[in-house]
DNA sequence: CGCGATTGCGCAATCGTTTGATCATCGGTT
DNA sequence: AACCGATGATCAAACGATTGCGCAATCGCG
């Protein structure tokens, strides 16, 4: 790999020089002769700048990295992907870790902030990690932006959660729908409090009753959903709809109406939160409220990079483009 | 951060003592007493050796990168996770791109590879690249490892392609369909081709007529499985059964054989090579023939770190655990 | 012609780590 | 008592890029 100093050496002049003209100082001092011999001789031996001689002095790596929870994820793909196009687009690359490699002790928390492999980092928290140790541990080392969730002293993104869920919401009741289940996430987790929300808003709004076993806690996973659906069911009176919090909870729901019988969407309407490839493919297809995850990963990046200029942390919603129904085939009006 | 400098003033000793005692240097002589001294010191300030020193100094940055068409693809979350495991198993980090923009001339080529910010690189080229002119501009830059396809002089890992379509197909020979179509990948892709050949291997060995018309190579996407149902469907004698090269393209011909009416499994048996996510939920679940996807992953890094030790380029085919055929509800025996 | 300002370029320090070479000290041997 | 070989630790030179500062040469102007 070629050098600065071969550069120098093949243009006539000095490395200083020729650093001055590639990194286009704009106070530097060079005559256009010059100039143009400089980048005819880093064009002809195909010169980049090292990357760890750059950094070690600049102190800046140009790396950011994206750690989330489940790299399988089909909701996390969509995210790494716009995460990715703003990392390419600001000349960063992008490190992939997994949160739970990410804990403090964990192999890559030392790795990465320890070591200074990182500009900045987008996290989104595994359910049950404990927020306030983690930006404890993380500090002043790195600038850091959190997904989905708050936590002090970072950055944050998150979609308009409530938003969606009211979406959803009033899709089913639009259909005629009066008792509606809400399959939800864990309590625990701010992102599933917000959809809780704006379920019980549109509830509420269309002066239907809010019985509190029509809203269950049990997580986003397939598994979860199952679990959920098989509460609602199990109900004296079960519900003729019921808002899935999370699309693979969803997947679970239309496994357990179909396993006790429920004929989806004559016997139970569902509509989920997050739209996915799988979606499209389950049967039958699932009506969901697309988030923008794309967007969300962009943004995450674009504050990151601001935090890391210097400007004070600061939260955003991603807004744009508002969370939109997909209209498939798992939802209908009640039986009579 | 703390520096060396920072740890040998602590101490009371050189830099270089510092060094050698937290690298394990076993040449090293240094005193058991100050060695203990030395560790306490770095423990307290919390050293962690600052990458980019060390990267300009070792040339090396224990960066890998992995470098997949399409990051969105449920197929290569698992491989993914796999090359993840490993990278971190061996102490390096995973960086992720996209074959789109490493190509020769591509904003993450000259990035990657020109600045030395990775010691090594697994790549799946995206269908349709010049493999050649690739290996060609990566040349001696860093060591390359490719998954499904090899390339000169780059080490290469496969999956038994050949293996897994023969399972599929004597599945359904098994079942006792004797007319068998094939939904192919591109025939410029080398897996397509050798997953056709194990295709026909099967039905030739079973005595059936091998028809030509009969397979198709339209690709592994969801239209192009859609393409290649209605290419076998809309045949005199349509078959009864179909072997998709690929999950996605199942999910295609699942959807074009509702559309025109055939009712799998009744109609159309159809097994499909790779499992995801996504196959389980598909209406009927499909049946799949799951491959070392993760594996895969893991060896790709092994077998990277072995030609960056030196070791000649090998190509190898992950075989453990073999392909094996996951029965979920989309074939039956042929209607009579 | 003389002087200050400007232009064009190179010197050398710096970022943090690793490592071959060097040096002082000390116990042990002849 | 002089010397030798370990032993314990330091010095200093890299690795490749950036950048403040200094030094000539040239130019403009009176």
């Amino acid at each position: 790999m070629a050098k600065l100093s071969d550069v120098a050496a093949r243009a006539g002049v000095s490395v200083s020089a020729v650093s001055r003209v590639l990194s286009g100082d704009p106070a530097a001092r060079l005559s256009e002769a010059t100039r143009e011999r400089v980048r005819r001789a880093a064009a002809e031996v195909g010169y980049h700048p090292n990357f760890a001689g750059r950094a070690l002095k600049l102190a800046r790596t140009d790396v950011i990295a994206l750690v989330v929870p489940d790299v399988t994820n089909a909701l996390f793909t969509e995210l790494t992907r716009g995460v990715e196009d703003e990392a390419v687009a600001r000349g960063c690359v992008m490190l992939l870790a997994r949160s739970e490699d990410m804990q403090p002790g964990g192999p890559m928390f030392d790795r990465l902030l320890g070591e200074g492999r990182v500009d900045g980092i987008v996290l989104q928290p595994r359910d049950g990690a404990d927020p306030a140790a983690l930006a404890e541990a993380v500090g002043e080392r790195a600038p850091l932006v959190t997904i989905h969730q708050e936590i002090p002293g970072a950055g944050s993104v998150v979609v308009p959660d409530a938003l969606a869920a009211r979406r959803a919401t009033e899709h089913l009741i639009a259909l005629g729908h009066r008792r509606i289940g809400f399959a939800g996430g864990l309590s625990a987790s701010p992102s599933a409090r917000r959809r809780a929300d704006g379920f019980l808003a549109a509830v509420l709004e269309a002066g239907l009753p809010a019985e509190p076993g029509l809203v269950t806690w049990r997580g986003y996973r397939e598994a979860d959903g199952r679990a959920s659906a098989a509460e609602l069911l199990a109900r004296r009176e079960p519900p003729t709809a019921v808002v899935a919090a999370n699309v693979n909870a969803a997947v679970g729901v239309l496994a357990q109406a179909r396993a006790q019988g429920f004929a989806v969407p004559r016997d139970l309407s569902v509509v989920a939160i997050h739209d996915a490839w799988t979606a499209e493919h389950t049967w039958p297809p699932l009506t969901c409220v697309r988030m923008p995850l794309y967007e969300l990963g962009r943004t995450a990046v674009a504050l990151l990079a601001e935090v890391a200029a210097g400007r004070p942390v600061a939260h955003r919603a991603v807004e744009d483009p508002a969370p939109a129904l997909v209209e498939r085939a798992s939802t209908a009006p009640p039986a009579r």
